[in-house]
DNA sequence: AATATTATTCACCAATCGGTGAAATCAACG
DNA sequence: CGTTGATTTCACCGATTGGTGAATAATATT
């Protein structure tokens, strides 16, 4: 589409990485293919993410696919593995920050990089249609860097009061913004609220803050609720 | 698969409802297009549900699809629109009972609903996975009979603190519940914790009643009942 | 019994699907 | 230059896709 492609001499002016004009530039068409595979998912969705529909919107022969990748399946580890990354750093936490505010801050960034990655909600989506090998390799390690991620909270805030199971709390929070954000790029709305509207988000992250905070309030000042 | 029609005479014993004897069935044969594209939908998926293999798996030929229901298209609206009395009758509140408390029952009913419905847990993942003009009027009823499911809350229940934005607490806790549902029919596990287990699911559905509880927590000196 | 309507089956279509064998092109090396 | 290996293109395959036209069978109407 963007790439232009209609004759296969004539290397525009980019004198880029790898330094000699090629012809045959393998992670040129590794690269291609890997972009087709991703506007193929975002525009389309993933049933029409065929060997033939992934060559065609390459531009290229789908044997191609075949050698570069080893298939379709191939190619979806490997754009997965690209977008697993998808987070960056660990989240850094305030010397005394409470709990709840630190799960709160910790939750809305996972929503807001969640968002910030059609790709992977894609992936979600698609592992929630139909499990498929791939897929459940990517989830494993998808699980883990979470699992990491999230345990930055261990180390760096106070801990939570011990009436509470933090982690499944934490859980219906995260599958929650989880679910919104699959919604908002699918349906748009939930439950009545219009999530591709600013308002509405804003609602979701007030609310989720408003339960974190609740949820974790330190018992230690209860005696004096205002009114 | 439970429909045994290797012979098309010998009507077994079955002398049921419509008294006389045809070889013309047509409720039958609609039926068992509709019972088809279900077992698909839940063992194969929706990008199995095309009209060859419904019709194959029917036991049909294919166009009697398109002229029972017009397509595909039909038949998903069909089964759709029987899947979306999935509630059944609206909760009932006992008198005196607290917002926080009839909210997480509330919620944990419609989380069992849910469950029992993994028709209805296919079609929510379709929706999410590529939105469809069928799926999306399907989505308008639901969403229809939610509200007017929820709004039970407003009449039988006490009010919510009024600080808090109850309809979007809410959605974010259906939101998980939802989510939850979906990633236990398919991956089976979510942030650790293992849906296929009575004990995973008991630690979400405590930590929506403590959410729940917490977030809708009485004011500790509720001097005046309400209303 | 003759006819019309409804329900079902059969045969066929072009298009696309995933996949493969083998030739052609290019880069590197002796 | 000739050879070797990597990359790419081409041509083809059988199977399956969604879809249609037309004949056939069963039921309803008269």
């Amino acid at each position: 589409m963007t790439t232009r492609r209609t004759t296969t001499s004539q290397p525009p002016a980019e004198a880029a990485a790898p330094q000699r004009r090629r012809t045959y530039d393998t992670v040129a068409t590794r690269q291609r293919i890997a972009d087709a595979a991703i506007e193929l998912l975002l525009t389309r969705g993933f049933t029409s993410l065929g060997i033939n529909a992934l060559a065609a919107a390459a531009g290229v022969d789908k044997q191609l696919v075949y050698y570069h990748f080893g298939g379709i399946e191939g190619v979806v580890r490997h754009v997965g593995g690209q977008v697993e990354l998808w987070l960056g750093a660990p989240l850094e936490f305030e010397p005394g920050e409470a709990y709840g505010v630190a799960v709160a801050r910790l939750l809305l960034e996972y929503h807001a990089g969640l968002r910030r990655n059609p790709v992977l909600m894609r992936l979600l989506a698609w592992e929630l249609a139909e499990p498929s090998p791939v897929l459940a390799e990517l989830e494993q390690a998808r699980s883990r860097a979470m699992g990491a991620w999230v345990l930055g909270l261990r180390e760096a805030a106070s801990a939570p009061p011990a009436a509470v199971d933090a982690p499944a709390v934490n859980a219906v929070l995260l599958a929650a913004l989880q679910h919104l954000g699959l919604r908002e790029q699918s349906v748009g709305s939930f439950a009545g609220i219009d999530l591709r509207s600013e308002q509405g988000r804003q609602r979701i992250t007030d609310a989720v803050a408003l339960i974190a905070g609740r949820v974790y309030a330190e018992p230690s000042v209860p005696s004096r609720p205002s009114r």
